[in-house]
DNA sequence: CATATAAATTGAAACGTTTCAAGCGATTTC
DNA sequence: GAAATCGCTTGAAACGTTTCAATTTATATG
């Protein structure tokens, strides 16, 4: 109530209230007390009114609380605590262009590889008082330019994005108009950020020595668009790996791609593929886990052994990996650090983004061997 | 350059530098220039300045395109896209009051059934203009509150909440402060709030009925702690179920709580029951489908078939209960459009506040058979 | 006690939008 | 041909903060 009173006085309605003579009026005026009450918040005014004080010590107590004399300090708090008064976030933003907020930009969040990467943003975040949106591009680069706008305008302070393709013009943009930005899993070249990442190449070789070491020599790499950064990389892994071995001895690779690194689409595609050719591969890589799910689905469909006839290896290492159909051997990265470690390289950045210098962490991925690879069988020697 | 010149020109800039004498002034104005330049970010100014218009004009088109000359809109629209223009939120919301941002709070995002849901909520959301902030609680009230906290501070619209527990107590102080609420997957009892939600004592039953259809009688519930109110709802409809059935051939039922609705809480849980009791059920009935594949490596880790000993049924039929190494049984839910739904709702509050009622939607959970149940067998009979 | 210095407080000027009363031409009506 | 109407456009005011130069008050110094 006194509140209520506070605000009639300071919006000058006490005036107009002595005026009054007819019924109708005094109705109005009590209209208008309603809508003050319910309608408008308290602001950072009547929270100086009622401490007696000025705008700019209200605005001390709550951003430099050292340089206010105790006794004011005191009093403002007070006055914040009965009014309920919560600083709108909008305001101070547009004035200080602080948000506290960062992008996570991601293009896939059903795949649990991102899951667990924002679980570690998330946290990372939440530690230092920030806040994340979460963006899903769908592997659309429209969708992400749709998203960049977004973040952009909500005015993030930090963007982490793993970009959908190997283009990075969009992201230009985002450095131009001073937004930090952090790739995840992919390598900023020629950009002004800090990046994350997996050893990727290493990882397609940790894929295909695991396959030829087991004796396969017809390898199929299942995998999405060559202008996915990470599945390019992987790539060149693979095929350095095979430069390596001795050339008397060298495997076979031939690559399908996928619309979407997602089961059903990988299940379609391979499904097709086996349809009009002959089984021609004993080993499968997989672009990540899904991919795998997906191809052993298609195989098994076809009636064709895994691993007894063709060994499939995934990539991420999902936790579902374990408690597949086959339990998958897949190639592990370290998902969950690489958000934690992504968001704070991120959050450096914007608490200190005069003196912050750019940083690239890389991590190194690991075999993991389950039940989906096993030797090259007799049965399958004549492919 | 144009740009920059233009900005020169606007901040008033271009008579100082007429004015000039020293070289100092002049580096001076290049420093200015540069700073210019380089920090401040496109606003609807330098649009208004460029398309040769006004303030309102440029403001309009973003807002009442149709109240434009059709020619007039073209130009703003040019200018916006050379300029690269996109609005600042902050102001925007300063201004009108409206964010345009929604927070979404779920228990546990690794749970492919939130993932999709938020899919639902996020496209919907997007359509509409609006933003998500994602949180993800972990199932705990401590951080489901702080998050609420963080998420008024952010003066959000609307807030989209899977409470973690059945108490709505932190739920009503959302609601007071004017902030819309929809609850995801819960009845709003008491509670001025929009909900969404499926029928879950029916999915229970469509659970209990499929195992005591399929002959089991003595039947496990493993499911997460109490106070989750699907969770309750569930086991109210399976207990209905029993009721209903002929007293003469009535199911026998069990309860485990696991720690955590996730699969290696149920493993752990269920492995060390099976340590100190015999085996004494025929059918498991699951609280989700990560429960039940935890369950399942359970079992099989002691030797113990499924579902040629015992029959297992998950709950929410996520994406890969079709891949797990049982493809698993389980009641579907139809998730992705709950979340649209739910969003769908919470907009319509956000757009319209006065005008809105809130309402419940309810979808009908449905039965998925697969391999992970059978009939009782005669080796299972004994128990 | 006067002065210099330090500490605390003030208040006006942004920040980038939206809103809306007012203005301006062009067109229609009498 | 004047008046009324209509369709677009304009620009100032407001939203609730933060910032910072200026001012006041308190404290230390000679």
């Amino acid at each position: 109530m006194v509140n209520m009173v506070l605000r009639l006085i300071y919006n000058g309605f006490i005036t107009k209230f002595l005026r009054l003579g007819s019924l109708i009026n005094t109705a109005l005026v009590f209209w208008n007390f309603y809508c003050i009450v319910s309608i408008m918040s308290v602001s950072i005014r009547d929270v100086a009114l009622k401490a007696g004080v000025s705008l700019g010590t209200v605005s001390n107590a709550f951003n430099r609380p050292g340089a206010l004399a105790p006794a004011t300090l005191k009093k403002v708090q007070k006055a914040v605590a009965e009014l309920g008064f919560v600083p709108n976030a909008s305001a101070r933003t547009l004035r200080a262009g602080k948000t506290r907020v960062l992008g996570l930009v991601v293009p896939d969040i059903s795949n649990p590889f991102f899951t667990d990467l924002s679980k570690g943003v998330n946290d990372a975040v939440l530690a230092a008082g920030y806040v994340v949106i979460l963006c899903n591009t769908d592997e659309s680069s429209e969708k992400e330019d749709k998203y960049l706008d977004v973040l952009t305008s909500q005015n993030v302070q930090g963007i982490l994005i793993t970009p959908a393709r190997d283009s990075y013009s969009n992201l230009k943009t985002i450095t131009d108009r001073g937004i930090g930005l952090t790739l995840v899993d992919r390598i900023a070249v020629g950009l002004e950020a800090c990046s994350v990442g997996v050893d990727d190449a290493q990882g397609g070789a940790l894929a295909l020595n695991h396959l030829t070491d087991l004796g396969h020599r017809k390898i199929l790499l299942l995998t999405g668009a060559e202008n996915i950064p990470q599945v390019a990389e992987r790539e060149k892994g693979i095929k350095e790996a095979i430069r390596k071995s001795s050339a008397s001895d060298r495997p076979n690779l031939q690559t399908i791609r996928v619309d979407a690194m997602a089961a059903h689409s990988a299940e379609e595609t391979l499904t097709k593929y086996l349809e009009t050719n002959p089984l021609d591969f004993t080993g499968v890589i997989c672009g990540n886990d899904l991919v795998a799910l997906g191809a052993i689905r298609a195989l098994r469909a076809k009636g064709i052994d895994v691993p007894g006839e063709v060994s499939v290896i995934g990539y991420d290492d999902i936790d579902f990996a374990q408690s597949a159909s086959v339990p998958l051997t897949s190639i592990a990265q370290p998902k969950y650090q690489l958000g934690f470690a992504a968001a704070q390289l991120a959050i450096e950045e914007c608490e200190n983004p005069t003196k912050h210098t750019h940083q690239r962490i890389e991590f190194q991925p690991q075999l993991i061997v389950r039940s989906s690879t096993s030797p090259v069988s007799k049965k399958s020697k004549g492919i």
